[in-house]
DNA sequence: ATGATGCATCAAGATTTCTTGATGGACAAG
DNA sequence: CTTGTCCATCAAGAAATCTTGATGCATCAT
């Protein structure tokens, strides 16, 4: 080698880059976040998404699942009707994360995401 | 239709869904999170992220290449070498974004991001 | 000049992801 | 009970993504 082998950093305990993948699959696609959006204003049924997003049934399906599985949303049953809704809590989780990932000075420089105005 | 019609909100300047999508589709990745991880302590040249990160030199450039065109790292050539830098204002765009995406009465819960301790 | 190193790029194949249309279950209305 | 609506799931094809190995160029050392 050649280099002059620095130090590799130490992780934070919240840097969870398996998590953040995740996190930011769910986020990669275009249908995913324009429900998303949506869902800013309060729970939605599938039903109101399609019509909103002009997106086939089955093709919202199968991005709701993605969201669900990510942590992303919730969905309540209520009679034929299902309600997604955004988890604030996991919308949060990556806010952190790309705290957590910048470089240190960088991070050093930042408020606390718990701390900040508090 | 059957539903009430809820007025579907407004979404804020800063939310632009296709940048969010590509910043989080560079960032969807176990390498590419890995690479940054690594650039948490500063620029590296590819044979130390290869050595680290046991990917095939390939690999990296690849992945290297969807980080840069995402704005998320800069490339500076040093003699053979490539050093590859993080972008925290990247980052930082996505910490807004992910702000902004956050439903509305959850937003307004939050500190703003440039406002925020001053 | 010769040879070795660092790196970008390409082609090809493997894998994953996305879309569409079809099917079936749960529920509500008539 | 029959019919229509809402929705999850499946299968199949299309498209995007990732990995690997090969090639070529620039740079440095000898």
């Amino acid at each position: 080698m050649h280099h002059p082998d620095v130090p590799v950093l130490a992780a934070p305990a919240s840097l969870d880059l398996a998590r953040m993948a995740v996190l930011c699959h769910a986020l990669s696609d275009g249908t995913r976040l324009g429900i998303l959006a949506m869902l800013r204003g309060g729970e939605r049924c599938v039903c109101e998404l399609q019509d909103e997003l002009d997106a086939a049934q089955s093709r919202l399906s199968f991005h709701l699942k993605v969201l669900r599985e990510a942590g992303l949303v919730t969905d309540r049953r209520d009679g034929r009707w299902s309600y997604y809704a955004v988890v604030p809590a996991a919308l949060a989780e990556l806010h952190d994360l790309t705290v957590a990932i910048q470089p240190a000075p960088v991070r050093a420089a930042l408020p606390t995401a718990g701390a900040c105005c508090g």
